[in-house]
DNA sequence: AGGCGCTTGTGAAGACGTGCACAAATCGCG
DNA sequence: CGCGATTTGTGCACGTCTTCACAAGCGCCT
């Protein structure tokens, strides 16, 4: 390590947050890691080793290790990480010490799940609007929270303070709904519709697209079906991977 | 270009596929641009620069084309790619050229989502059978599906051809399913329970986990607070968040 | 106190992915 | 037929990510 006396540390830090800036690909396993690390505590684990939380995360031990120095993470060699703690520093990291609140657009048939979905509340999110064009759908109760209609947007952000939304319309209308809630200060979205978003710089975007995750297993499928039909004369039975360098 | 006459054509072909194996972020974008050739396909298209691919698909133009090389493609230089031909090659390419069979297990809230959805149909893919371990869902009609039990599972995956599972049950239940899937011979797996998975070489899973989207989004926009609070004097006017351990 | 075993944190090397920049190829037109 | 405009395919350099392997640190036991 180099150049910081505070790794970040939540506790006193009268100082500056020092947000170190993680590799993208760490601020990604972070999530991982924390759900394994939940799952620890919750049966009674206090500390952990690097080996059993990558272990429980499905990782590269090494690259774990990696990851938590990233953060400036305190492990105790020969003993492990204290699990509740880096608990806490993860949770710091990802900015989950407040409840940032979520506005769903799109209350269709993928979007009733969502909102149905506990998983939000669990991991430190919190639907704060259900939001819809249909004036059909506008009115309706899920989940304890009324459907209403999309051009209450500017309203609902500002009291609610939105901070992500979710986009859960057809692709056809994703764009405008990016487009709204960019104009009422969100800059950050999670797009479930199959299509690019083109939003400002500073915005960020995440999409999920089922249909491109079942395409890539299709390749792997067709990949596999290839590799058996073929290698009947000469070629490698299975695993012969690493060959000559 | 050096080793291949032939780059895996799908129209004829008595001989070897000739499966290239694809860098797997190359993988991961040929089903983006697939979707918007589709699109461009649609509204009339038949050629298409390499520059107006990459912005339909969102990328960056040399790596499209340096992606598309990969499969050995046919673009023609001075005019751009035959749509029509390429989505043929990618769809080739992807193993799309038969439509899969997807066994979805847990019908509840997500289950009857992802039931309903047409994506499937039309990117390339056929829902076969709708599961649950529920007796109160089996026999449930879903879009012309009848829910089943999962201890159909042996007899169904033969009937069908199961070739992609998708797990949509609990955490607590998705190892097993997992382990029932695999033991009728399914080899790529869908998994939307927030869990790792453990399963024989040789089976590919993919996972979709909506909490990890939304903490990374939530560590962006952690990031983007600390740093427009930062850079004007000296302290962190907000960020006040986590005091003493 | 000292030594021993265990585990972290990290340097270094290699694999992988990205994007620039340009030569090679093709088309259309005069 | 030749030339210029255009666009592909790719060599190359750079950055990011992964993994190995090991020194440094820590706690426990004698
Ligand atoms: N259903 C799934 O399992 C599933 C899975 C993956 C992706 N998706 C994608 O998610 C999106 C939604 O899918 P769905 O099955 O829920 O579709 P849906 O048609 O059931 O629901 C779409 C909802 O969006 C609303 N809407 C339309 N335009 C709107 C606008 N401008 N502002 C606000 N709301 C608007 C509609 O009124 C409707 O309620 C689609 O893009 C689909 O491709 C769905
Ligand atoms: N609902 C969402 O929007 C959402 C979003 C992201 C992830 N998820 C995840 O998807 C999974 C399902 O979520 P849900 O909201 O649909 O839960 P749910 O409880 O509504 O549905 C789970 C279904 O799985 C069935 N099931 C349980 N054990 C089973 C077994 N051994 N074999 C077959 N079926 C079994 C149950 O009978 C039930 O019908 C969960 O792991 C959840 O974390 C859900």
């Amino acid at each position: 390590m180099s150049q910081h006396r505070h790794p970040g540390a939540p506790g006193r830090a009268g100082a500056v947050p020092a947000l170190p800036d993680l590799p993208e690909a760490t601020v990604a396993r972070l999530p991982e890691y924390l759900r394994a690390l939940h799952n620890l505590a919750d049966s009674g684990h206090e500390t952990v080793s690097s080996e059993g939380l990558s272990a429980a995360a499905g990782v590269n031990s090494a690259k774990l290790r990696k990851d938590l120095s990233h953060l400036g993470s305190y492990g105790t060699r020969g003993v492990g990480y204290d699990v509740a703690l880096l608990i806490e520093q993860i949770e710091y990291v990802l900015g989950l010490t407040q409840r940032r609140a979520v506005a769903l657009v799109g209350v269709g048939n993928l979007g009733h799940a969502l909102a149905g979905y506990d998983g939000f509340a669990s991991r430190g999110f919190r639907i704060a609007a259900l939001l819809d064009a249909d004036p059909s759908r506008v009115g309706e109760e899920i989940n304890g929270l009324v459907v209403r209609h999309v051009d209450e947007l500017p309203v609902i952000a500002v009291q609610e303070s939105i901070a992500i939304g979710v986009i859960a319309t057809p692709a056809a209308a994703a764009q405008r709904v990016a487009d709204q809630l960019v104009a009422v200060g969100v800059t950050s979205i999670l797009n479930f519709a199959p299509c690019v978003l083109s939003v400002p710089e500073g915005v960020d975007v995440r999409k999920v697209d089922l249909a491109i995750e079942l395409q890539i297993l299709s390749f792997h499928e067709h990949r596999k079906a290839s590799l058996t039909a073929l290698p009947g004369g000469l070629a490698a039975t299975e695993t012969q991977e690493a060959i000559g360098t």
